[in-house]
DNA sequence: ACCGCCGGGTGCC
DNA sequence: ACCGCCGGGTGCC
């Protein structure tokens, strides 16, 4: 049993697209009737073409006429690939089908006759159209072009006769097209002809590799940090630093472009253009957890501060350099603006400006970026650039600077100082890891240096851009950028100098509210750091490529037929594109990769005991009678074939199980384990529900919803005993009007029906009726606490439980031995979280040697380092101890 | 001639 | 479009 059947299911429906049922009335001069509207009005919505490109099948093939060339901007090459898109609102043929070329641009539409046939089929979504042009140059009236019919197998025939009756039939074997068609671009014939077929292991053996073993010299140059930085990079960090900034500072055409006469050409759509499409300055810092992305982000916000230069604690039109002029124009100053200090949650560096008084000697001599290598030959960094930053460091690359940056060419000047870029860098994480964002800066920017850092979160947040844009560093979370969202938030107004996305595989849904917001940001710089590239499958790599604003993958059409398809069909060439692609914006290193054929990180020893413990009699009495009541209900279920839909019940059945090794008092009796049974009357269901709530909300500490996939926010549970966010749910029920059903069950759901958790105290340990008694895992746990203290009493140890009641119960006993603890859960304001982290990281004499932490608050991104024992108190599942240890 | 044929005008949907 | 189609002009050989 697995959350994974519940995650999906979620998310096959959020994904499933819903159609206006509505008829459309047109003014149009030639109505004529739409046959298929009554013919295919048996097929089920949910059977649409767009739900899961993946599992659409070749229907076949058939040549058309793309006509009107004339009227339109748009022009093609040969073997390019275009895009069918339906224009309904034609005011000359309601059945208009447009032909655009891969940048979007219109090249003509499907001959009329042709496009009476496609429309019906393509407006139902029975079938995905798309397009090559085997021969589009010179082409001035009308160019012929490849139809590709995708769609799902039970729509085949419907569509294979609709077509038919128009006079048209599909090509569907090698025989005759097969030729022609393989070679035009994306259009091959693999699905039915499967290539070197990949079984599913492979593939998945493959995608393991592909962050592997990207040893690349271009990622293995390392760059000092400015020295604004105080803390001294590893060398790993300094590598991505390096690799970072020459990202920034890219001029390098995207990957897939090459400039053929005069021409930027796409090599995967065949699809050209004048206009040179923009490099991509970011990427994916896809390096392990705990090798320091957010050093090596806090060292590039630094080091490359505005154009290619540091940070500085000067104003920069000061400087006497040779670069003077650019800097000049650029205009960027630095340490001026103390009146604009934000407010509210605004945090400002409060220092000592010693050396301020003399600004031309420390400019000078203490903003500096270095090299650890010799300088002359490297070209991680655009020479100029790296001449800009030395400016000013000595008398011989002052010289060097002079030359270069007499030498500019005037692409390379205008990308790096029209006096445009914005200023401020925009950090997105989850809200977990915003305190480590903020203790991390804490940490790592030198005192005397002069940042402005804004916490763009909770009510108090500045509506203002003014206030934002004047930042240095603005911190925000997905959340909030997914509230402010179309909300005229300044998030959505201001241009970023750089988008930082923390722990970026959050947006992989591309139809989460959460990812559009984030993608509509605009930015000059985009970095997604993440520990988990690929999770789930290679689906989730297009929002964070769409993100990176990578031509063409913002259009998910393009992806899917030059990568996506490609690679899990099996063609060779669509792994070979995702490698090289993968490759170019990609950093990973793993705790395993080695540097100089050293670990990266050299850590002490770790060693993982599994301590069993025996329950008393009175407690195995306890569990053995839930536990039989239990298989007694489950085993109904089972005989009446309704297991999955009474799954959550036994979910938490387990749970509970789970909470009685921990602890008796964690089962609360008034929780009868019975289930939820469809002919309780609605006073017994309505008590039911909201036991069940209460089970649910006191056992996972920190519940996440099924469908925002983040913490519940007013948990509410439905009739069928699913609990979601209210505002989460609600949207569902109103968009699904009249006949909302559960995303995780699809039972009916009503509005009316929602209960929420009444307020009242939940926690066992406070509980007044119950006097404190320990269990024998709590009896173990301290005896190992207490004989650790003995030995040493400076010894730290965080103590995790998924069950915060149960990191209740454990205080009651840290107490009684006069430990001092701290603790941290879902359940604390961001502030009581910093408070905890610090307090314990802290080394002064009254600091807590004990934090009890919650398995979910404590997931992901906390820096407790203070700690070197941990003890897990849940029951732990070998899947479990591989993820933890 | 209620035709054929000619040649000019014209051209997406 | 070096096409097709339209509709006006035209009409034995």
């Amino acid at each position: 049993m697995s959350w994974g059947f519940m995650r999906s299911s979620a998310w096959k429906f959020l994904q499933s697209p819903r159609y206006n049922r509505s008829r459309v009335e047109y003014a149009a001069p030639n109505i004529f009737f739409d046959e298929v509207q009554d013919a295919m009005s048996s097929a089920d919505d949910s059977t649409s073409a767009e739900e899961d490109l993946d599992s659409l099948v070749l229907f076949g093939m058939m040549k058309g006429s793309v006509v009107g060339l004339r009227y339109y901007a748009g022009v093609v090459n040969n073997n390019e690939m275009v895009a069918l898109q339906r224009e309904p609102n034609n005011p000359y043929d309601r059945n208009a089908v447009k032909v655009n070329n891969v940048n979007g641009e219109q090249v003509g539409h499907i001959k009329k006759e042709l496009a009476a046939a496609l429309s019906p089929v393509m407006d139902r979504k029975l079938v995905k159209i798309e397009g090559a042009v085997p021969y589009g140059a010179h082409n001035v009236f009308t160019m012929p072009v490849t139809l590709s019919f995708w769609g799902r197998e039970e729509n085949k025939t419907t569509v294979l006769d609709h077509l038919k009756k128009h006079g048209f039939r599909l090509e569907t074997g090698p025989k005759g097209f097969g030729k022609s068609f393989s070679s035009a671009a994306g259009s091959s014939l693999s699905s039915s002809l499967p290539a070197v077929q990949l079984t599913l292991e492979q593939l998945k053996s493959e995608f393991d590799k592909l962050f592997e073993d990207l040893k690349e010299d271009d990622k293995t140059q390392e760059l000092e940090p400015a020295r604004s930085v105080q803390t001294k990079l590893l060398p790993h960090q300094k590598q991505a630093l390096s690799w970072m900034v020459s990202r920034e500072n890219s001029q390098e055409l995207p990957p897939f472009w090459e400039e053929r006469n005069g021409f930027y050409y796409n090599t995967l759509t065949n699809f050209a253009e004048k206009e040179r499409p923009e490099s991509v300055r970011g990427g994916i810092l896809a390096d392990d957890m705990g090798l320091g992305k957010t050093l090596s982000t806090i060292a590039l916000i630094l080091t490359n501060f505005h154009d290619g230069k540091p940070l500085t604690t000067l104003t920069s039109g000061k400087q006497k350099t040779n670069t003077a002029e650019s800097q000049g124009q650029c205009g960027e100053t630095r340490g001026s603006d103390n009146s604009q200090a934000a407010t509210g949650t605004s945090r400002k560096r409060q220092k000592p400006r010693k050396g301020k008084s003399d600004p031309q000697d420390s400019e000078e001599e203490e903003w500096l970026p270095r090299k650890t290598k010799s300088s002359s030959s490297c070209g991680f960094v655009d020479d100029d650039q790296f001449a800009m930053a030395l400016a000013g460091a000595s008398p011989a690359v002052k010289k060097k600077s002079n030359k270069k940056s007499a030498g500019k060419t005037k692409a390379q000047s205008q990308s790096k100082c029209d006096g445009k870029l914005p200023r401020p860098t925009l950090i997105i994480c989850p809200l977990s890891v915003m305190s480590n964002w903020i203790d991390q800066f804490e940490q790592h920017v030198r005192a005397e240096v002069d940042l402005n850092i804004y916490v763009y979160y909770g009510p108090e947040r500045s509506k203002d851009s003014n206030t934002l844009s004047q930042q240095d560093v603005v911190l925000t979370t997905y959340s909030t950028v997914t509230h402010d969202y179309g909300n005229n938030s300044p998030l959505h107004k201001i241009k970023w100098l750089r988008v930082v996305l923390d722990e970026g595989h959050t947006i992989r849904n591309p139809n989460a509210l959460q990812t559009k917001a984030v993608h509509s940001l605009d930015a000059v710089r985009r970095w997604v750091l993440t520990g988990t590239p690929i999770q789930n499958s290679l689906k989730d790599l297009w929002s964070i490529l769409s993100f990176l604003k990578l031509k063409p993958f913002t259009e998910r059409e393009w992806w899917h037929r030059t990568i996506q398809r490609p690679v899990t069909t099996g063609e060779e060439a669509g792994l070979r594109r995702l490698q090289a692609l993968i490759k170019s914006i990609t950093l990973r290193r793993t705790k395993t990769t080695k540097v100089k054929g050293k670990l990266l990180l050299q850590l002490p020893e770790r060693k993982v005991y599994m301590q069993y413990i025996k329950l008393s009699t009175e407690e195995r009495e306890i569990y053995e009678s839930v536990q039989n009541e239990g298989k007694a209900v489950i085993g109904r279920y089972f005989n009446e074939g309704t297991i999955m839909t009474h799954y959550a019940d036994v979910l938490a059945l387990l749970v509970r199980l789970r909470q009685l090794c921990c602890h008796p008092h964690l089962v609360s009796s008034t929780l009868s384990s019975s289930s939820i049974a469809a002919n309780s009357t609605p006073d017994e269901l309505r008590e039911k529900l909201v036991n069940k709530i209460k089970l649910v909300l006191s056992s996972g500490s920190d519940e996440e919803c099924a469908i925002c996939l983040d913490s519940l926010n007013i948990p509410v549970i439905t009739h069928c005993a699913h609990v979601f966010c209210k505002p989460c749910i609600c949207q569902v029920i109103h968009s699904e009007k009249p006949n909302a059903k559960c995303p995780l069950c699809r039972s009916e759901i009503r509005l009316e029906h929602l209960l929420e958790c009444p307020e009242e105290e939940m926690d066992p340990s406070a509980r007044k009726d119950q006097k404190w008694v320990s269990s024998s895992k709590v009896d173990a746990l301290m005896s190992a606490l207490m004989e650790q203290r003995n030995k040493d009493p400076r010894v730290k140890s965080i103590v995790v439980s998924q069950f915060t009641s149960f990191l209740s119960l454990i205080e009651t006993a840290l107490r009684e031995s006069g430990f001092m603890f701290t603790r941290l859960d879902g359940s604390m304001t961001q502030k009581k979280r910093t408070e905890a982290i610090q307090s314990f990281q802290s080394s002064s004499v009254d600091s807590p040697t004990i934090m009890l932490l919650s398995l979910k608050a404590g997931g992901v991104g906390l820096n407790l380092t203070a700690a070197s024992r941990l003890f897990l108190m849940d029951p732990v599942s070998r899947i479990h101890s591989e993820r933890i240890f």
